[in-house]
RNA sequence: GCCCCCGUAGCCCAACGGCAGAGGCAAGCCGCUUAAAACGGUUCAAGUGCCGGUUCGAAUCCGGUCGGGGGCACCA
């Protein structure tokens, strides 16, 4: 053994600080920051405000996302974004602000649900035993956590919340006008004063209450339709769009998922479609995440147009209205509803052998053609590109030019965007140009291709041709223009589409928050009011939801609440006496937890409110004068992985919209600023027959990987048990100390990057901490080896230099380069001080404080036995002298021509002359140069100098 | 197919358009040691994936190309 990883032997000096001796110091250390609540954080108001004193109004929340306690425990890539706002947190705490950084748990959701089903344990024992692993686990690394603010999505007194402002958005509705929700009550006051007309134009009054009802609700942010959702038998529940993967599977678990009518509770999202992308521009997010967002949101801007068939009218939309001289067909998606209709009798007389697909008439061409797409996967759709339909044999009007053109069907419309149909207009549309040669259809150019353009479709911008009173319009223009003829002669009107969806909300499933809703006799929902809070989660006899063949796409949900009679036979007082209701047996998705924690790690004991609003203004409100006038406020900094760039992060901005409108907070939006931090990932091995060899166990020689003497082949990705290269932090707390591991991990990169694992590494970091102890302590007898003598200037130097770097890397989170400073400044006292027999205390001290942040125990402890009775958790940092950061000579390289020829040492006052003089001086620039005069010097102050020859 | 990020010593990574090296690992050598480990010192090592452009000057900016990673994908 050896590597540092064992305790001391007899020849070793008794106080080196080796793993056993910080794993000593690490324990001691976190009992008194846990004893003395060194990292509580003091709200303005309520149980958590600390009535000595008010709070400083210079104040950092920053956040994790979200860890779900896993059964399988952490691995060393987990904590890599942990120990960064660690080291975050305690470097701003350090100066003296107010930091707010704690951190709950996620803990509804499948994995504890379905470990139930095997097994028969209580998901919320399963989950309480892993929060507790999960706890032991980052509680060794040291984190700064305000324990007071921890809780889990589980704890009753969360969910009650959860609950609760579900009914806020159960309970309002989106005003086009005012673009904001607002509460359903003044939409009732609208209808019942008359101020807003009935759908059908009856009196309000003239309504029955359960009319009255349906109108309302079907207003709500909250609301149930019958629609096309995407059933996972598999998982025996529905689950959202954002969670079916692009090849029709479900997120979790990756089954076949199926679109199937069910009646579900739904969030119109869609309501907030603009606030959401609009809003992107006000957050310092990566631009990675907000073009995802974007995309997924997927607003278009463009026109409907109303082709007239007979005495129907199809209605297409199109973001190129300008093209609407070059609609030369137009195309249903199969599922249209006029399909039927329009659909004609009998094919026209010559009708191309190719649009007819072989069938005797349109009906059962049509009638063919739906059957097969029918039968055609969501995988064969997207593998398979090549264009078909058949022609319906009717023929639309094109409006602005009267040409009958014919309809077809085909599969490359969707029904479900837009108006499921389209003009095609193959001279500007790929697609189209394709559909168009595969049948035989005209091409029309209405946009003058660029000059040399020799493709097919053309999507650039240029003057309309071919167009009548377009002709020679731009782009925007001709839209412009064309949209103003369609409206004034009633042929269409500009308008906005949307990919994004309403948020199906519902799932069939035991381990989630209960819908806060009942059914009466009528089966009409009503929300609870909110003193019937909590609706606690019941005991089941069985956890699982009905489970079926994931194939089987014949089946229906079954959710495991339904079973629970006694629970959902409920007897209540809604305002109209003692009645009998039915409890919705549904539970809210795993996202509803996360939607809104970081508010309430802000108060996270407030009884009488999800969050009280001083506090909130406080920690997340907005702050104009320190992030601009357009500032939305939010957490300061969050820190998680891309994988939650559209779920959890759209989920949560619309709820804290919704939130904002209703006037429950100030702010809004959740997250300020965002970064994404990169993944720790690892190699593998696989042997001869493909399976995995432990990682560890592996060895190279001259690039080439051997296991047990056998060559192995090495991969390359994510670290897991199946691939048997799992390295925990508990061994690299067990072999280096939690120090060494957390300056490691901030070392390897910077922290949005990705990297391999290479324990090998990890003994640079404790290397540098043994050398930085013995600069402090003296080995062999554990004392302080540090005098009072005067430092030199050159040491001032290093160390001021050190200061006023590793604060600029440390605010702008390099944690790398701002470790690299700490070491740089290390290795010149050892330098200078390691042979003497102390190292001047006016150096140490300043260290040891700047390397609180990364490696906080061995800080303390040195702190400590230099004499502190403090704690260095609330700083102070140092600060840096400018007077050491200018050096009194520069030395010049001088370049002929860019490349280095010589060098100049002058004083560093030396004025761009007097630089340019020397450099010119200079016997080896004075011998290139040979009597020639240079064309041209450049002085690059305290840079370089270039003399062009 | 479209979009985004990344390619710098054997490896992980630094470098406001200005001397390619801050830091760590590995390798070599020296010291300490009976010896080894540990420790200390010291050395070696790439011209920045490739091609071209802008510039007095390019790892850095621009265009193209190759390789790796990620996202989206018949969204009209």
């Amino acid at each position: 053994m050896s590597d540092g990883a064992t305790g001391s032997t007899e020849q070793t000096p008794a106080y080196r600080y080796d793993a056993v001796m910080a794993g000593d110091i690490e324990r001691r250390w976190q009992k008194y920051w846990a004893e003395n609540g060194s990292f509580y954080a003091p709200n303005p108001v309520g149980p958590l405000a600390d009535p000595a004193r008010s709070v400083p109004e210079d104040k950092l929340f920053l956040q994790d996302m979200f860890p779900y306690p896993s059964g399988s425990g952490l691995h060393v890539g987990h904590p890599l974004s942990y120990i960064a706002t660690d080291v975050y947190a305690r470097y701003n705490r350090m100066n003296g602000r107010n930091v707010l950084h704690t951190m709950g748990f996620d803990a509804f959701g499948l994995p504890a649900e379905q470990y139930a089903v095997q097994t028969g344990t209580h998901p919320r024992s399963t989950t309480e035993a892993n929060i507790e692993r999960f706890l032991a686990q980052i509680r060794q690394l040291g984190f700064g956590h305000d324990e007071r603010r921890r809780f889990a999505t589980t704890d009753v007194s969360y969910y009650r919340w959860t609950q609760w402002i579900f009914l806020q958005i159960y309970n309002a509705w989106y005003d086009d006008q005012q673009q904001k929700a607002r509460p359903i009550d003044e939409l009732i006051a609208e209808y019942a004063q008359g101020t807003r007309p009935t759908p059908d134009g009856r009196g309000w009054a003239e309504l029955s209450t359960v009319e009255q009802r349906k109108v309302i609700d079907s207003h709500r942010l909250v609301y149930q339709s019958e629609a096309p959702v995407n059933w996972c038998p598999g998982l025996g529940t529905v689950v959202a769009n954002e969670e079916v993967t692009p090849d029709g599977r479900s997120d979790r678990g990756n089954f076949p998922v199926f679109r199937k009518n069910l009646r579900q509770w739904m969030m119109r999202i869609t309501a907030y479609a603009d606030r959401l992308v609009d809003d992107l521009d006000r957050l310092d997010w990566p631009d990675k995440v907000k073009t995802m967002q974007r995309n997924w949101i997927g607003r278009s801007v463009g026109a409907n147009v109303y082709f007239p068939v007979g005495e129907h009218r199809i209605e297409v939309f199109t973001t190129r209205p300008d093209t609407l001289f070059g609609a030369t067909y137009l195309v249903l998606a199969p599922e249209h509803p006029l399909v039927e209709q329009i659909t004609g009798a009998v094919w026209p007389a010559n009708v191309d052998a190719r649009w007819t697909g072989g069938a005797a008439d349109p009906a059962a061409a049509v009638a063919d053609y739906r059957r097969a797409v029918s039968l055609k996967s969501e995988l064969d759709r997207q593998e398979n590109k090549d264009k078909t339909g058949v022609f319906t044999g009717a023929y639309a009007t094109n409006p602005v030019n009267g040409k009958e053109i014919p309809v077809f069907i085909a599969d490359y419309v969707l029904m479900g965007y837009g108006t499921g149909a389209i003009m095609a207009v193959p001279g500007h549309d790929q697609r189209d140009w394709d559909f168009a040669e595969e049948f035989g259809l005209e091409i029309v150019r209405t946009v003058q291709p660029a000059e040399g353009f020799d493709g097919k479709a053309f999507t650039g911008a240029g003057p309309a041709i071919n167009s009548g009173f377009l002709d020679g319009m731009d782009v925007e223009e001709a839209k412009q223009a064309i949209v103003d003829w369609l409206a004034e002669r009633g042929f269409g009107v500009g308008t906005t589409e949307y990919k994004l969806r309403d948020w199906l909300f519902a799932r069939q499933r035991y381990w989630g928050e209960p819908f806060p809703i009942v059914y009466d006799e009528h089966g009409m929902p009503h929300p609870l009011p909110a003193d019937q809070l909590p609706v606690e989660l019941p005991d089941v006899p069985d956890y699982a939801p009905t489970s079926y063949d994931p194939d089987d796409a014949d089946t229906e949900p079954n959710p495991p609440l339904a079973k629970a009679t006694d629970w959902v036979e409920v007897e209540l007082d809604l305002g109209d006496g003692p009645k009998k209701y039915r409890r919705d047996t549904n539970v809210m998705p795993q996202w509803a937890g996360s939607c809104w924690y970081q508010l309430r790690y802000i108060d996270p004991s407030n009884d009488e409110a999800f969050v009280a609003a001083q506090n909130e203004q406080y920690w997340v409100g907005k702050r104009p004068a320190e992030h601009g006038a357009n500032d939305p406020g939010g957490v300061d900094l969050y820190i998680g992985g891309v994988e939650h760039a559209v779920l959890h992060l759209l989920y949560a901005r619309f709820w804290h919209k919704v939130l904002f409108d209703l006037g429950h907070v100030s702010s809004e939006e959740p997250y300020r600023r965002l970064v994404n931090q990169g993944y720790i990932q690892a190699y593998a091995y696989t042997g001869a027959r493909g399976s995995y060899v432990p990682a560890e166990d592996v060895s190279e020689q001259d690039g080439k990987f051997f296991y047990q003497g056998e060559q192995v082949r090495r991969e390359y990705g994510k670290m897991g048990k199946s691939l048997r290269n799992v390295v925990t932090p508990d061994e690299m707390c067990e072999q280096y100390g939690a120090d060494t591991f957390r300056f490691y991990e901030m070392a390897m990169g910077p922290l949005e990057v990705s990297r391999p694992w290479a324990t090998k590494d990890v003994v640079g970091a404790q290397r540098f901490l043994q050398r930085l102890w013995r600069n402090v302590v003296d080995e062999q007898t554990g004392e302080p080896r540090v005098s009072d003598v005067d430092p030199t200037e050159n040491d001032l130097r290093a160390l001021h230099k050190a200061i006023a770097g590793v604060r600029e890397e440390f605010s702008e989170l390099r944690f790398n380069t701002g470790g690299a400073k700490l070491i740089e400044f290390n290795n010149h006292l050892t330098k200078v001080y390691a042979g003497a027999d102390a190292t001047p205390r006016a150096l140490v001290e300043p260290l040891v404080l700047m390397l609180a942040p990364q490696c906080p125990h061995i800080a303390e402890e040195l702190w400590q036995r230099l004499g502190h009775t403090e704690s260095l958790v609330h700083g102070p940092f140092p600060e840096a002298d400018e007077r050491y950061l200018v050096d009194e000579t520069v030395e010049y390289p001088i370049q002929v021509n860019g490349k280095v020829r010589a060098r100049v040492t002058v004083p560093s006052e030396a004025g761009q002359d007097e630089v340019r003089a020397a450099a010119l001086a200079d016997e080896k620039i004075v011998e290139i140069l040979a009597g020639e005069q240079p064309r041209k010097v450049i002085v690059v102050p305290g840079r370089l100098v270039n003399v062009v020859a």
